[in-house]
DNA sequence: ATGAAAGCGCTAACAA
DNA sequence: TTGTTAGCGCTTTCAT
């Protein structure tokens, strides 16, 4: 520990009491009496002490550390998440131990065990390896070790890990919202751009997709569904993609998240084409980046902070063996701004 | 602990050797023979062990933990730093743990307590009270405290507190840098939108701006420095405050950061002006909002890998008590996009 | 080179 | 109600 650290000795024996009493006034574990409970609080005032967290969390059964990985926290759907899941682990008294993945697996693999390392009460992951469509086996592998002794929690999925649990987002739902919110303003010519298939988010999204279009007989072609990365570039080369060889344009665009529409407002802007009255774009996951955009960007929202707490609730109850359900979907909820508005034509 | 959890105890009976070797094996810390170490090995890599965490950091002076206080994560500037300062961490075999203050001085004070409860070898602390102009004497107090035993590193200040280090953006620079580029443009008149006043770095730059301008003669005037918050919407209350009353309108904007930038976008989109033709605008920080905002934002670039590793280093050089300088600056560098041109109108 | 034993700071039985 | 004591898991003398 630091040089000259305080410990509960020195205030025990400054207040002239056994270090269990300081011990007790510290956890209200146990009943002290006024007298003595008042000095050895001064005494700790006194040198603002603080007891040693390692020390505690050698015996407690908890460290009171939730670990939280995630792909990259510059993305600000995960700073979001992670914000709300800080405050709701702080309100717990829980610290957070955050880990971004950055699209390395080695980094991947060295921050589970040092979470590990850490015996932090819980793991939460989210983005990387989850969103694998087909889980990757080696990770699978790690997971399913660390995750006998510590409960492992994500909002993407890990195939034959069962110590885990899951929050997804409702992306069925999601999809149903936005695509009858689009068909009333008469749109019936729609495309997904941006992801890729073997997301597994992405793909139930598509699957989605594909199923309320077929189902409310919207006009659907393969040419509508745009492979691309998750950023910016993605959203621009997918729509210049989609431009390229298209059968009938559509009227609408649905994007796999906000950056990706970002992307498409750049490459209509380039093709001489205004938002909304053009092409309406509708964006996921309603970060700031929507706010900021011009026009405003029509976003699918999910609720942040009941995100949070619902996360680290979970994480706590499995953590605590009260096993809570392994599967929970969040419900979405849709924010409109200017980049939808009324199709502009109707022809089939 | 987690319930069954393993220890070197158990290793050490499987190894049929002494805890005291299989520490030397951990920790490579005394000559081992290469049978038994082959053994013990051998079983540690059968249990994936590792050793717990909090138990070494009881024993070790260090804990090899870096407390990392930030404003707020979903602001990208500090999302970077984060991320750049938790890759240089890794490297040296460090863990953060993040603190978001999220403009709540409670947050704030219990936060710095929760990392020294930990122990942790070194705090740093990005924005929030170590921006104040006139340092808050009450977080000054609490700090100092704190900082006799663990050091504190800051990229603002605090007055007062001695065991602290700091890591400054060289504004003077930047500003320079950016009215040398303007001026080179044709431009004259300059307006700096966006911050306030107790604001320390804000101050800085402003003072910077009036005296470069005044040094090379150009058009100041009070009217063009307008005080804002330091998101979108100040950029656009600030644009939108400056052309109000202005004597004679300027031809570019320096802002604040790039959120202020984009709100100047935005008026400007509102008032019926183009991007440079009729006004350049620059950001500071070269988020990716720079990037991706259209037309693309030219901003002051602080290069961000560079930036945590100075932290990092900076940090476990106090820890080690290495008397680090105590005052270091970070270079910028300009990166041009299309936001900024020659000057329509060069009457002065 | 190796093991026994002490101790890091704290809490929780167990006594008193 | 309070103090004494043992022990959490690890590392590190100190012997051997």
């Amino acid at each position: 520990m630091a040089k000259d650290d305080i410990t509960i000795y020195e205030i025990a024996k400054e207040a002239g009491v056994s270090p269990a009493t300081v011990s007790r006034v510290l956890t209200h574990s146990a009943r002290v009496s006024p007298a003595k409970k008042t000095v050895v609080e001064q005494v700790i005032k006194k040198y603002h002490f603080q007891p040693n967290a390692a020390a505690r969390s050698l015996i407690d059964t908890r460290t009171h550390i939730i670990g939280m990985m995630v792909a990259d926290i510059r993305n600000p759907f995960y700073a979001s998440v992670v914000v709300e899941c800080e405050l709701a682990a702080q309100r717990r008294g829980y610290t957070l131990v955050l880990c971004n993945l950055l699209d390395d697996k080695q980094l991947e693999n060295r921050s589970l065990e040092n979470l590990y390392a850490q015996r932090v009460d819980a793991i939460i992951q989210i983005g990387s390896r989850v969103d694998d469509r087909c889980s990757d086996p080696d990770y699978v592998n790690r997971v399913r070790r660390i995750s006998q002794r510590i409960p492992f929690i994500t909002t993407g999925k890990l195939d034959g890990v069962e110590n885990c649990w899951r929050i997804n987002l409702d992306q069925r739902r999601s999809l149903a919202i936005a695509l009858e919110y689009l068909m009333a303003l008469g749109h019936q010519r729609i495309a997904f751009l941006g992801g890729r298939w073997d997301v597994s988010s992405t793909w139930i999204m598509r699957q989605s997709f594909i199923r309320f279009a077929k189902a409310h007989h919207l006009y659907v072609c393969p040419e509508y569904i745009i492979d691309s990365n998750y950023d910016e570039t993605g959203g621009y080369q997918a729509f210049t993609k989609l431009w390229a060889y298209m059968p009938q344009p559509p009227t609408a665009c649905v994007c796999v998240n906000d950056f990706v529409a970002l992307g498409v407002y750049k490459a209509l802007r380039d093709h001489g084409m205004r938002i909304p009255q053009d092409m309406s774009v509708m964006g996921f996951d309603n970060t700031y980046l929507a706010r900021l955009a011009e026009p405003g960007l029509t976003s699918m929202d999910y609720d942040y902070p009941a995100f949070g707490e619902q996360l680290i609730s979970l994480a706590l109850a499995a953590a605590q063996d009260q096993n809570p359900p392994h599967l929970q979907y969040l419900i979405p909820q849709m924010v409109i701004r200017q980049s939808t508005a009324a199709a502009s034509d109707r022809t089939p």
